[in-house]
DNA sequence: AAATATTTGTACGTATGTATA
DNA sequence: TTATACATACGTACAAATATT
């Protein structure tokens, strides 16, 4: 058996997805709905509360609540760590690094990490998932707030998987977009040059210091999926 | 001056965030934590259910509640309509209606849609922003469940922003790839055949029906951008 | 294997605060 | 100004789940 609150939330949900309660309506006060659902008043809130965290009322102090009009396609993405991704899946994962230098931040390094003099970790590796390519990265650390970065060796546990392990973050961007494969890329993926590849690009920050840059170029065929959630 | 939940969940987070208590950690009981920040037990108790909602603790009862391990990049995506973002752009918004078609559901068309020999609206058309080619929709409506549309010129308004204003919704699904653009996509977006272009599909449900299948490829350049939002 | 104790989960009733029609 | 309706918080009780004894 549910919780009174779900139930009383499914109830209403219903009422609303069926179009019985048409957007812009307004629904029954709490104390209406304590009487018919003989419930508290605590319970029927909490239902109602959730409904509007989840954008389909809109609560309104002294005026009661709305069915509210529809919303923007909001979704949750999930972008797994690749290790993560290509376990979840099955596969054997490896990565094969194929360059770690540690360097004074470069301008460009400043341009995507706004490290300003410091000294960064530069990866550029490839993803293996059954020992095929998957995807290229470059990663940038920034060895000022990460300096155990430079003790790790990155082919037993992925720099992405590291990270996310020892490093608390705060905040996040991500920028998806579509590229055509580099001749470098296209060969570390066995590509024709020039073949579309999906591209993620995550900043992460700690409050306002930025801890690492991250691009990573799938093989082609890649998609992410987000799903809207409740 | 934020309720006393919502303090304290700031409190608890900032731990977590700052590795004061890291992944795995056991946090106070909620007994101990009403002692510590003098307040009842459903106050705390508020404050670590939105922890665990957001993922960065877990619940267990008779055990207590433990720092959660972060496995993904959890961000939000928000997916404008199309008319939307152009006009947020400071641009004029267009749109060209290219064919429109009232049709009993091809297999394709199934597959998409899984409406088991019903009616459907095959609309294909193209986004313009200040004239120019924004991005290519090919969308499938279903007209069992939203008999409306036949009725309706969408030169005035675009499908997705009608179908967002008329129609609830309660599930919807996206997968974003890179695809390289075919001869007629190029064409219209003014590309060369086999640039690569990001294409984002979205599948709308009412609880099990389908309403809306849309592809949507855009014009060279166009990447999205996700947040994680705490 | 069973009883017990601990911790979270749901719900009750009540009180007071706050925004607003 | 006043009454209304939501917002937050208090304290209590019991249920459900599960480590520990």
């Amino acid at each position: 058996m549910k919780p009174l609150n779900e139930r009383i939330r499914l109830d209403i949900e219903g009422r609303i997805m069926s179009g019985a309660w048409e957007a812009g309506r307004r629904i029954p006060a709490e104390h209406e709905l304590m009487a018919e659902y003989g419930c508290s008043r605590m319970t029927v809130s909490k239902a109602i509360s959730a409904l509007a965290a989840r954008g389909l009322v809109e609560r309104r102090k002294r005026a009661g609540s709305f069915v509210a009009a529809p919303r923007v396609h909001r979704a949750t993405l999930e972008i797994p760590d690749i290790s993560a991704e290509i376990e979840g899946l099955g596969q054997a994962y490896r990565l094969n690094i194929l360059e770690r230098a540690e360097r004074v931040a470069s301008a460009e390094d400043r341009d995507l990490l706004a490290v300003a003099g410091g000294a960064v970790l530069a990866l550029d590796c490839l993803h293996l998932a059954d020992g095929s390519p998957f995807a290229v990265e470059a990663r940038l650390i920034n060895l000022a707030i990460v300096p155990e970065a430079r003790e790790v060796d990155f082919s037993v546990e992925s720099p992405g998987r590291w990270l996310l392990g020892h490093v608390p973050w705060t905040d996040a961007r991500h920028r998806i977009s579509a590229v055509a494969a580099c001749g470098r890329v296209a060969g570390l993926l066995g590509l024709a040059v020039g073949t579309p590849c999906l591209c993620v690009e995550r900043w992460t920050w700690r409050t306002a210091e930025r801890i690492t840059y991250v691009r990573q170029t799938h093989a082609a065929g890649h998609a992410l999926t987000a799903r809207f959630v409740a």
